[in-house]
DNA sequence: AATAAAATATACCAATTGGTATAAATATTA
DNA sequence: TAATATTTATACCAATTGGTATATTTTATT
């Protein structure tokens, strides 16, 4: 790895978090060259503008909730079990850095939905990602009998991910932990009626 | 009613909108002058600050979201119909111009949280008045004999502005209605097996 | 160790930011 | 209608915005 490449991983690190939480408007240069120590010359003589900044800072931080997931999963043998993840991980928020300014998914979504067409399309992406990944797991589930065959698949997907977002982004400004282990412990009673 | 109150009432008009897409921190001085073809002179002479701005034109936002479902239950007499009011306006968000730009709720919570906190208590302050009506309705409900007595009322309330907030957001950023039409269609089923 | 290449810092740029002092215009009241 | 109060426009302010040209330092290659 070489030292460019280097300081483009620690300026995607460092300003990752600051992006999550002020949103790409309300972050400026001067914020990310106070995360990273280095001047703005060595920043832009890493990235082409902020947009390169903001785009990659929310690759890492959708990657990091996706990474945290993954091995989680790995724990867990059954596809209930892993789908138990989401609402395991999301109850847990405060204990994981990288979900402590909220989903990074949410926050660029309301910001860029109007304003940033890029961003806006990592957003989707995203969502994307998720759904094909949930969509894999049940299908798997059904396939090997765990899951109720007769599942309307993209229904659940939509629920899962509309409880997750919404009662984390509730609970997140209302500081009032209820509305997330309500709606989490919904969530885990729909999963675990899955079983066939 | 002065001029004084009524230009400001035209700014909060004019520049609502404006906040709701573009968010406070992408949201300049100058938008509100073009939004308004007022000058800056103007503005500051009714206003304090942006601050005040934006607080006015987020009072202002959730205000016309809960006229429309007021107006909206009054043709329902039962608790259930009422309570149904809340997926046909999300679903039907496309031709409600106060809902084009997304849900102020959640554009204004998902900024705010880590970084505005007037903002942010506006935005508690709205989740508390929305979970409150909801409790009345489903109080009324149940003692009328409408709604099982024995529902987790907190619970349901989580679930249900939490599927609404989610997939709302959801649709919008992806552009893909199902999300929302099958998160509604769920929440309609949870809501009409309310009756006893 | 010398040289070439890359990374970083400095100093600057025009444009825009939120905000203000003051003058001009418009409403309101006597 | 005249005097007063309020509202609006103009012109400005310092600070900050995103971005760049260039000088300097550091790294990699021969």
């Amino acid at each position: 790895m070489s030292k460019a490449a280097r300081t483009k991983q620690f300026i995607i690190e460092k300003t990752a978090p600051i992006f999550n939480t002020k949103g790409y408007a309300g972050t400026s240069i001067n914020d990310l060259t106070f995360a990273t120590g280095l001047t703005k010359g060595s920043i832009y003589g890493n990235f082409d503008n902020k947009d390169e900044v903001a785009l990659a800072a929310f690759d890492y931080n959708f990657m990091r909730v996706n990474l945290y997931i993954k091995s989680q999963m790995e724990t867990q043998p059954s596809m209930i079990g892993k789908l138990l993840v989401y609402p395991q991980t999301y109850r847990n928020f405060l204990k994981l850095p990288f979900l402590a300014a909220g989903c990074p998914i949410t926050n660029t979504s309301t910001e860029a939905d109007d304003t940033h067409p890029q961003l806006r399309s990592k957003a989707t992406a995203a969502f994307s990602y998720w759904r094909k990944s949930l969509e894999f797991l049940i299908n798997k589930g059904i396939s090997t009998g765990e899951i109720k065959a007769d599942l309307q698949v993209q229904e659940f997907i939509s629920v899962l991910t509309s409880l997750i977002q919404g009662s984390f982004m509730q609970t997140k400004v209302t500081g009032n932990l209820n509305a997330l282990y309500e709606s989490m412990d919904f969530l885990e009673k729909l999963i675990r009626n899955l079983k066939v």
